[in-house]
DNA sequence: GTGCATTTTTGTCCAGGACAAAATACGTTG
DNA sequence: CAACGTATTTTGTCCTGGACAAAAATGCAC
């Protein structure tokens, strides 16, 4: 790759990293990083090396790693990250043991990530590397038609996600293969979604995600397999205002609003912007929050957390009994 | 709707309205507005009323209109935005001479906007104020079926799209109705190039967006085109870094990259970019530059403008007739 | 009118200070 | 020794007010 990689400046930095303009300037300021060069005015020029690195300290930030620790590192990251990662992001990342427990042997545990959960997994990977559109959609469609929509989202999909997120982090897989498989998986869950019959009346969901929230693979997928179960969808797709979102579900008479929060989220943000939102829909109005982020809107009331995909089907099921009781209390 | 809309602070704004924070202060500061009260910490209130009238101010300026002129009117805006507008879009928006004209009587000529192109236009319009999801499913459906894809997308879609945003503009239609149409030309476009069959292996033709720039529409109406016609596709969603692109474009050994910019993409860095883009990519990669903020990379050499839809299809002529005299030429 | 120089407009960047909420550490008690 | 409440550190975001360059508009000579 011969290609020339010129320096970019902060405004750039923060499209392409997703960190904050403020918060590039506060690293520098207090751990000594980045350390972005100047150009003629005194602004800063980051190099494509820095810019590099910054994208992979953003990963490791969403999975629960602290700045501080991370930046003063040189590349026991790299260890780091592709071990623990793959341990804990099932789980909603146990605050604070992840560092501590770098005094083990790190070769001693059974975690190496890359002990492949399914060779189909390791095919599409494989596949993803070598570019070839044409087989990775062949394979991709068959592995749906194979295991059926549910099996493929929850089995595939899901792990699929997160091993591609691994390999990028062991420097395996570019950006833009991602972006690849991503759009491909999209392409194919929008067609499955397509082919299935026009949904009943059951429950009106509202899918969406709030404004700066553009991670919709995880939403999609909820969306397939409620819609899987007979619910009826409304997608919104990404980044409705606030308001917007109670707007549509009081115009639509929705019975549930799912919202989904990636793990790349502003932390801080969930949790307030879930409450407000819990506020402004009719009290009967379900809300459910899931993705890699929804565990940081855990103290809200009134929210139901889906902390898997299947939970989105368990709170389907639930939602359907309670409806059917309270016709018959109302009947009777 | 007797929903609260509690006030925002500056980031919220920032994510709901797409203007950035030193922006707002510094219009607060030059221009007196917006006027955000303070919350006890001294940081920034906005109202519900200034982030809907600054959402409006960004559509205009988006259009053309300049940030100073705007914000002194009250409520004449109203009247320019609804009119000036639906003649201007179509154009590349002569500058400068859209103020000027106000001079004329505003109800004299015969632009008014909502002069309906097309009964089908009215139509959809209505059920998306409707929210009848099946039926507006159903009425797009169909009218892709009877137009075949190429004149549903050139002739219904666009037009539908320009028609949305005025009626937004017109208040006479939320921000969620429009997600909610978008979706479902997603959906429907998706649907029709999943049925194409496999493409061929014509020109290669990378299609992506620049980071920051989140609108697909324009960019899937162009690839749906592209594809009717034979091109083999390689979409990589939104926001691939330009790095990325142009690491795709060599490992798929693409003919073109078509990138689209939406008329709200910040002005300034559109060609920039394109620019920093043309020196990554080999010579004979192509560099097409579509949707509204495409005339921005005008000045860009060795760029293609695409102004309209069908200037996509012209250029894939173009390319598919030089490939020929070039494989000609060698073979002599 | 047309082309060029000048002025205005406008978005983005900078420094460095401040503060609150979250995460963590600490000390006490059951 | 575990649980729990309280300090302390960490961290992101917001603030002010100044500066500047690129784009747009204006003025001016031809």
């Amino acid at each position: 790759m011969s290609i020339s990689r010129p320096p970019m400046n902060i405004g750039a930095v923060e499209r392409d990293t997703g960190l904050g303009k403020d918060t590039l300037r506060v690293w520098e300021r207090r751990y000594g990083f980045p350390t972005p060069a100047r150009d003629a005015h005194g602004e800063r020029l980051y190099s494509a090396e820095q810019v590099e690195r910054l994208r992979l300290i953003k990963r490791l930030i969403d999975q629960g790693h602290r700045p501080g620790r991370l930046i003063g590192a040189g590349s026991e990251e790299l260890t780091l990250l592709s071990a623990q990662s793959a341990t804990t992001t099932a789980m909603p990342t146990p605050p604070g043991d992840i560092a501590v427990t770098t005094d083990d042997t790190p070769a001693s545990a059974p975690s190496t990530a890359s002990a492949a959960v399914s060779p189909l997994i390791d095919r599409v990977l494989a596949q993803v590397r070598g570019h070839d559109l044409p087989l990775l959609r062949q394979t991709l469609n068959q592995a749906m038609l194979r295991q059926g929509l549910h099996r493929f989202v929850v089995e595939t999909v899901g792990p699929l996600n997160v091993a591609i997120g691994e390999a990028w982090m062991r420097g395996e897989i570019e950006v833009f293969e991602e972006h690849l498989y991503t759009e491909q998986i999209t392409t194919l869950l929008r067609q499955a979604m397509a082919s299935l019959p026009p949904a009943a009346s059951a429950p009106r969901i509202v899918l969406t995600t709030v404004p700066d929230e553009l991670h919709t693979l995880g939403l999609l997928m909820a969306q397939a397999l409620l819609a899987l179960d007979g619910a009826s969808c409304i997608p919104l797709g990404t980044q409705t205002p606030l308001f917007d979102i109670a707007m549509a579900a009081k115009a639509h008479q929705a019975h549930i609003v799912a919202l989904s929060f990636s793990a790349s989220f502003p932390t801080r943000q969930v949790a307030p912007l879930v409450a407000q939102l819990r506020d402004m829909l009719p009290a009967q109005t379900e809300l459910w929050i899931g993705g890699g982020g929804s565990e940081r809107a855990r103290a809200v009331s009134g929210v139901r957390v889906l902390s898997s995909l299947d939970a989105a089907l368990v709170a389907l099921d639930d939602w359907r009994r309670n409806a059917v009781l309270e016709s018959a209390t109302l009947a009777a």
